[in-house]
DNA sequence: GCGAGTGGTTGATATTTGTCAACCTTAAGT
DNA sequence: ACTTAAGGTTGACAAATATCAACCACTCGC
């Protein structure tokens, strides 16, 4: 595996500042795997074997039950999923599907559970990414249960705006069917819900968003929000979409 | 502070089989607290200065944004919560409120992070539960997006049957309200679907539940549930409802 | 024992959200 | 260039859920 690669992992925060050793035995004992697009590289329920790191393409978390199915969140290079499984060696809770062709890199579970056990640092990265997770989360719950579809979509608009250093415009990063998927709607419902957002400050033309009046759409968003930052709690990749693009 | 209590305190997963004198160094920078009932001891947005301990009475963990509010869990003796808060060093993202009189331990944050630095099998177990803590909320999130609110409720009901062994009789463990609440739905919702419920294999009678058909439940609940178990992550306090009583 | 407050239930009604079907647009394949 | 498939949009409609108001039951404090 060509060195620059191991570069790029190694700076993730789960991995940085461990011991060389440490990461060259999990490098080791990891299986390099490039993937179609559409293919199903996890399936919920079964045993978590690996970690999976995403190196190249666009991963896609998701749960179904009889028929209906959420996505939980989109994974871009560089970083890991379903670490917690993992640590815990218990069963996959989402599965993963490839939304482009994408390469992965599976780190065995025992090796990782190995690692966290000889390696301090590891450990203590481990479990603040865990805690990342966990409170990117709990925003996350905290938004389906305290709005509805407008003021969620008008939120997450914000959030994002703000992640890129509150640009007012930028590409939305995914197809909208996942957005709406990840904010527990349908994409009808999305659909017009972008539309009606014209009338509260910000237009949305195909992947293009503009706010057009910030104070306006954070109005909407029922803000008071420590909800969604001012701690955005960066490393909880793995629980949300990935960052839009500016523009 | 009495012997017994610091007992039962270590033997939580998160203390077990660490220092003895990282723990000590913990309960004697701890503040033991008394609390009357509905009094709030966490205010989302503040940063989080300690880590709790619920050591008697009950907590109710909630987030609230302009006028609605929303239960996030409900904690009882012996569990902490908001350690991720704590570890992160970032500001709570939820609030706490005493539901009962309660018996509170404070253990400053400073001393956990240090805890943490220190006792590499503190570490450890700061990642498990936090893992928990995720797993756990994952699951509940799944409930909140792919189940109506009858699907919901009646995979809470089985999940609290399957808790304590499948019996098929309990006791509601906290108030109506707060299982809406959690459960994301109104209490007027929650008081029909438990009515209707009476036709899928399920009588609720006040705080009693006899479940009469679980096969039927089941069969409502959209099983498939891996989506509850069968790994309940039980150490997953903090994110969820306590356990019902049998009966 | 009595009044007040809280939680719970019920009914009528409004709002939100989902469903279904048609259609448009775009990108990919032949 | 034509065809196909997938994502997205729109409209009409149905279902789920919330809201509001009234009422009941129970507990607590006096």
């Amino acid at each position: 595996m060509p060195h620059a690669l191991h570069q790029d992992i190694r700076r993730l925060p789960l991995f940085s500042g461990i011991g060389e050793e440490t990461f060259r035995d999990l490098m080791r004992a990891a299986y390099d795997q490039q993937m179609p697009p559409h293919v199903t590289v996890v399936s919920e329920g079964a045993p978590a074997d690996f970690l999976h790191v995403v190196v190249e393409g666009m991963v896609e978390l998701f749960a179904s039950t009889n028929g209906r199915d959420a996505t939980m969140a989109v994974v871009r290079p560089v970083s890991t999923f379903i670490l917690a499984a993992c640590v815990r060696d218990a069963p996959y809770l989402m599965s993963a599907r490839t939304l482009q062709r994408s390469r992965l890199l599976l780190v065995p579970s025992v090796n990782v559970r190995a690692a966290v056990a000889a390696d301090s640092r590891f450990a203590l990265n481990a479990m603040q990414d865990l805690a990342g997770c966990y409170r990117g989360l709990v925003r996350h719950t905290k938004n389906l249960k305290l709005r509805n579809t407008r003021e969620r979509i008008a939120a997450y608009l914000l959030r994002q705006s703000r992640l890129i250093g509150d640009a007012p415009g930028f590409t939305l990063p995914v197809e909208k069917r996942l957005i709406a998927s990840y904010m527990g709607m349908t994409p009808e419902n999305l659909s017009r819900a972008f539309k009606s957002l014209a009338a509260d400050g910000c237009k949305i033309d195909g992947q293009r968003v503009i706010i057009t009046d910030r104070a306006r759409l954070e109005a909407l968003a029922g803000l008071s929000l420590l909800l969604d930052g001012p701690d955005p709690d960066a490393s909880a990749a793995g629980v949300s979409l990935p960052l839009p693009e500016a523009s």
